[in-house]
DNA sequence: CTCGGAGCCTGTCTGC
DNA sequence: TGCAGACAGGCTCCGA
């Protein structure tokens, strides 16, 4: 899916559009996508209110509406959340419409609804967001240590110890601190643990400001892909010259997630 | 407790 | 060309 700088490119624009404006329908053509309550009470909870603000928690995407509930939308692998604004008809010329379209093709993306006073008990269970204050070097270094023998890229994509990174990023954080992705996170040294850290805040701050990796199906709110994919040195570049040193990139499958890395650059 | 594997879905690409 | 099989940005559940 689109991970953290997906998520908040589109976060983003919508919160340019959409609060304010007040939901007045709700359709869908796939109502197993609505977790945990019936479309019929979903639409009946919805319609009517007003959004009052959006935000993102990890790979989730928040609607607040101005009632103490929130629409959670987790995109998962291909959903897609498009916003644009309609030609009022002429018979409601007064009126101005917008359309929010939840588009998923391959149908793992989840729209839920839940009280606003509850998100915080939600998300007790996910990990540090990688772009807070928060994230600092002692906090990298305790989480290393909280799955010593997992290898640090799948640790880095584990959502409940650190919250937004996922396949595509992580292979390219491990690349630019040139860190070997098989590597055991009790492993790291200390000069590799600060360098983890700062690939990861600069690989995810450029990703946002590129707008996101449109490596398929990602969008953003306006439909348009982003351009981060461009500057991708190593995801999906096995059997490739590595642009530093050009040894060719390997593959291997980590945490049951393809991995692509550097065998020489990455130690 | 942790770990690995299956499952959720559909579209696209690969290799025989 | 045709078709089966692998694979894809995520996450949850289940059993060992």
């Amino acid at each position: 899916m689109p991970e953290l700088p997906e998520v908040q490119t589109i976060v983003n624009d919508l919160k340019k559009a959409l609060p304010g404006k007040k939901i007045v329908s709700f359709e869908s053509g796939f109502e197993k996508a609505i977790k945990g309550i019936s479309l019929s009470l979903f639409k009946k909870n919805v319609v009517g209110k007003k959004i009052t603000g959006i935000e993102r928690t990890g790979k989730n995407i928040l609607i607040y509406l101005d009632d103490n509930e929130t629409i959670l939308v987790h995109l998962k692998m291909t959903g897609q959340l498009i916003s644009q604004d309609t030609k009022p008809k002429i018979q409601d010329a007064n009126k101005h419409l917008h359309h929010l379209c939840f588009y998923d093709i391959r149908k793992f993306g989840t729209l839920s609804l839940i009280e606003t006073s509850q998100l915080k008990d939600k998300f007790s269970k996910l990990g540090t967001d990688p772009l807070s204050k928060e994230f600092s070097l002692e906090k990298l270094k305790g989480l290393l240590k909280k799955a010593p023998n997992k290898p640090v890229k799948a640790l880095l994509m584990e959502q409940g110890l650190i919250s937004g990174i996922g396949n595509i990023y992580a292979s390219e954080i491990l690349f630019d601190a040139k860190i070997d992705p098989r590597k055991k996170s009790s492993s790291l040294k200390n000069k590799e643990v600060e360098k983890l850290l700062e690939s990861i805040k600069k690989i995810l701050k450029k990703a946002i400001l590129m707008r996101g990796t449109s490596v398929s199906d990602y969008r953003d709110a306006s439909g348009k892909k982003g351009s981060f994919q461009d500057v991708l040195k190593v995801y999906k570049k096995d059997g490739q010259k590595c642009p530093t040193c050009d040894t060719i990139i390997e593959k291997s499958i980590i945490g049951q997630r393809s991995t692509f890395f550097c065998p020489k650059c990455q130690k």
